[in-house]
DNA sequence: CCTACCGATCGGTAGG
DNA sequence: CCTACCGATCGGTAGG
């Protein structure tokens, strides 16, 4: 077997980060582009941001994301894409660990549990983007997220629907949905971690399962 | 008496918009600019518009609004205070009509219909451009803001406690006020009001009074 | 993916 | 408030 220029096994202590030889680089590039910019479109808003801070946190050129992305709008999109991913996948997994004897109730506070840890916990720029960010969308680009999103949220349907049905929610299913996703959408704004330091202290903040229980103990009535 | 030169009342039909001659012209293409750049800020967003769009909306050139603001942002903090004041004036107004036998539930009914109608009623940029371009300013302008906010806020505890206090409202207070905030403001997002011309027909969109029932329906229960 | 580059736009200013 | 202007930045591209 003649030796390939990539078996010299070259120490690369200059220049750009880059994969050993040996790996698939396949779409590693691009989803480290897709993380910097939820990151950065998180903090900083998507038009404030320029795709030249976006290269330079993953330590590429200024031209180098449209290697990668037609333009900066769909780098935008596979931020929001790859973040319903991601949201969904979580939420069926919680979803599917829910014995058949559990209460209504148990589903809706496992699915705002859920939405509060894809919205506040790790690795949550990515959500905070879609919800803040869908202004920037082209049309096209929005049915796309469109559709994903109905999908995620029509798991809540037949849960809110059956809470309806017994009494412990009193709005009408419709409404009553948007409104709770407003509820704890909203949280993006205003959710301050407990700082784990202080946690003994006195000022503790709350976490998402106080937050969780709150929220129940807004939108349901006791069962009759 | 002397005839001063704005008793010529000149026939301008050429050139800018201008007020008529007699009229005080104090404040009032700087009040033509704050609506603009309200009405555009909250169509486009803040980064998303220029100031050159904001001039030219009220017929000025490119770089004339800098006579009025120091930069664009300041721009952006009158639009926010300008929105809070009418917020403040209208809550206040609101809350001055109720008798005194009025029930809890009916303040807080009468609260949430005002902000029902300052995110989405007539004149309804303002807000929306507060709630959602806050990360715009600067942090010196944000301690101005949050002072006007929490005053304006200040007036929905009492009304929550109340209604805690007689089991009407479970959550905790501070957080269901977050969460009520939440789920009203989000509405920015989502709402669209009933067409005129099809209000005889099936297919009926929800008033903001439809919005407002429902909102008491979703968080309070009945009371003891 | 880098190099080198461009046209367009933008916030803001000097001077009247 | 207009005229005239500037420096900076930005999204994006050609060619390798």
């Amino acid at each position: 077997m003649i030796s390939s220029p990539t078996h010299v096994a070259p120490k690369r202590t200059r220049g750009r980060p880059r994969k050993t030889e040996g790996e698939r680089d396949d779409g590693n590039r691009r989803q480290a582009l897709i993380a910097a910019a939820a990151q950065l479109f998180h903090r900083k808003g998507y038009d404030a941001t320029s795709t030249r801070e976006i290269a330079a946190q993953v330590g590429m050129q200024p031209g180098s994301p449209f290697y990668h992305f037609g333009n900066k709008q769909d780098l935008l999109l596979a931020v929001m894409v790859e973040g319903m991913r991601q949201a969904a996948v979580r939420q069926n997994a919680a979803i599917a660990t829910l014995s058949a004897q559990k209460t209504d109730r148990d589903r809706l506070r496992v699915l705002i549990r859920n939405q509060f840890d894809v919205l506040l916990g790790p690795d949550s720029d990515f959500i905070p983007v879609m919800l803040y960010e869908w202004r920037s969308l082209s049309a096209e680009q929005r049915q796309t997220i469109t559709q994903i999103k109905d999908d995620y949220e029509a798991v809540w349907i037949p849960v809110l629907q059956a809470l309806h049905d017994s009494g412990q929610l009193q709005a009408p299913v419709g409404l009553a949905r948007l409104m709770i996703f407003g509820a704890l959408n909203w949280s993006v704004q205003w959710y301050q971690p407990p700082s784990p330091k202080t946690s003994a202290k006195k000022n503790q903040r709350a976490t998402l399962d106080d937050l969780t229980e709150a929220a129940l103990a807004l939108f349901l009535r006791d069962p009759a």
